[in-house]
DNA sequence: CGCCTCTGGGAAAGCGCTATCTCGCTGCGC
DNA sequence: GCGCAGCGAGATAGCGCTTTCCCAGAGGCG
């Protein structure tokens, strides 16, 4: 009974060492049977091990195997919020690509706030990740911008890798989401569909993401000969959507004719402020979007937006951090207009 | 030059050893003043460390740490998709108790496939975390039960804490959440409104969840006298209810005044289905869902449903797999009816 | 047949930490 | 004045692994 080999009755995993010891082999040669080494290992040897392994339900101790390689298979991601679909989609980009690869994904919130997201970076590197990918969004000159270049730089002079998501002020490899010729395509689009005056909802200034989309939509627009009237900054939400198209809606729409938000769930929440103002969407003021989240087109109507493959964006920006980017994956992302109900042909 | 102790030239991050260098003082001394030990320090020491630790950017090796500690600060979490709402709210949940918990979460996606589910158990029980949250949906009956239960046990035997969320036939702590008394509740209020004929979409056989709040509609309605005259079994997803309604639309809906989707976002790919066969959800055939998701509020028309406080969920299924839940924790999440107007009053 | 190169197993030296143990020192009581 | 407890710094023994290094045995070759 006491030599039972089964783990019932121990309270602590098995070790490399036990596996040996009931393999009758050292533990070298249990840990280059167990994970391939560049030394060969006698068959049988071989089969004893694995058998040991399986019997007593082995399984490495990841923390003691990256404390000996030096290296561990954890690749960290940080979003500004794990609810908001348009980073859940980023996210399960990352975990399928990381999953493929054979890596762990710890992952982390920032809630929107720049002094959280460097101080999670700093506990993150203690976790000696392979690479950090930063999705949360950046904001232009922000005070904390110095010091996380700085922390993300020693990271990588450690041999961390860095990726970003969306465009940022600092230099690192980066997964470029083509804002600015995407709002530029949208505003085309719309003009083309007899739209003249418009609106936008983008976030507080200073957001990389926002600015971009706004600056595209801008250009867009001089060329195709219509006009933004107006630009509210609620907070880069749902609710701040609702919020932003209450103040245009308050202040009188003065002719405007459709609105565009700086991305869908902002859209959404613009939609439902536009019906409780007794509103139709898409009728009495048209609304675009940016993204397409999925859930865009289950909202009536479905939402004009301008499409980016979000999990194929998670994907590539691992890749791209664990520099096997293929040449495709360093292009921008490529976005593409799409025209739904809620911007009807126009007259 | 040489003795440049920037992290500059460096290529290995600094370790302990290199702080106590710098500061003057044994490994040990080092060790006690940037962790807290039960040991005193004398302050002055304590300070050099520090002073060394933050000239030398010193981030503590948390492998290393828990090699020596012999236990993680890790947290894991399986979800089925972190792209549905549903997983990314409670996904939100578990990270900000995490966080505040001073824990990291690592995080895998089953896809809903069992097999991958305890391959993945298997893998991240090599982290050797602290907890591992199993929200990923669970089956009645899987041919994979067995030997999930086994991995978990033994993970338990060596100090592991396990922790579901939603029913399962598996003996673990789970945060309950009231599917049964909430369909039963739900029912109940939409023949109070006055339908009596209802058709339901709900997952495939055997998964737990689903088939709970089937029967606890089913219940409501023979106390309120309403009849389940049709019950499909698509996919879980969105596009398993926008599948679904066509079946029941291709039919012809047979006199069916509601149909209830086993949760949200099938609800809203089932009214979707409704909208593309060219009628109006709420009006020519109302439609309620399950959980609240947020965009719910946001389709139209606005979408009855159960209220779950998913973000809640997360955060307590943590707090009781720690095993510091406190007695709300324990009792099984309150879930409430939210009346909106895809079930209008009736005649 | 002797020497030399391969092979591949095992011993052991780390990896970066923590925790125990050792031991000099101070201060107190009798 | 001496013994003894208490304190706290430093040395060191691990933690569970990987990866050198060493070495015996097996073959190849002139």
């Amino acid at each position: 009974m006491a030599g039972d080999a089964a783990t019932s009755t121990r309270n602590a995993p098995a070790t490399l060492h036990d596996v040996a010891r009931e393999a009758g082999v050292s533990l070298a040669t249990a840990s280059r049977s167990l994970n391939g080494s560049t030394r060969k290992v006698n068959e049988e040897y071989r089969q004893r091990v694995l058998a040991a392994a399986a019997k007593l339900n082995y399984s490495p101790n990841l923390s003691a195997q990256a404390v000996a390689r030096g290296t561990t298979t954890t690749v960290a991601l940080l979003v500004a919020d794990i609810a908001d679909p348009y980073f859940s989609q980023i996210a399960a980009g990352v975990v399928r690509e990381a999953d493929r690869e054979r890596l762990i994904v710890t992952m982390a919130a920032t809630d929107r706030d720049t002094e959280r997201e460097l101080e999670l970076v700093r506990t993150l590197r203690g976790q000696r990740p392979r690479v950090m990918i930063l999705a949360a969004s950046r904001r232009e000159g922000d005070p904390n911008n110095d010091a996380l270049e700085a922390e993300l730089r020693a990271y990588e002079s450690n041999g961390g890798r860095v990726a970003f998501v969306s465009t940022t002020d600092l230099d690192f490899r980066t997964v470029q989401l083509d804002n600015r010729a995407g709002a530029e395509a949208l505003a085309r689009e719309l003009t083309d569909l007899g739209y003249r005056r418009f609106a936008a909802i983008t976030g507080t200034e200073g957001i990389r993401t926002a600015d971009e989309r706004l600056a595209g939509f801008q250009a867009g627009l001089e060329e195709g000969r219509g006009t933004l009237e107006r630009v509210v900054r609620p907070e880069f939400t749902r609710d701040g959507g609702y919020e932003g198209m209450r103040q245009l809606l308050a202040d009188g729409l003065g002719g405007v004719e459709l609105v565009f938000a700086a991305n869908d769930v902002m859209a959404v929440g613009a939609m439902s402020a536009i019906r409780d103002a007794g509103l139709t969407p898409g009728t009495d003021v048209a609304v675009a979007g940016f993204d397409d989240v999925p859930t865009v087109r289950d909202v009536t109507p479905p939402l004009t937006t301008v499409r980016i493959p979000l999990e194929e964006v998670g994907r590539r920006a691992l890749r791209l951090a664990l520099g096997d980017a293929t040449v495709e994956d360093e292009a921008p992302v490529h976005t593409e207009v799409v025209l739904r109900e809620s911007t009807p042909r126009r007259g």
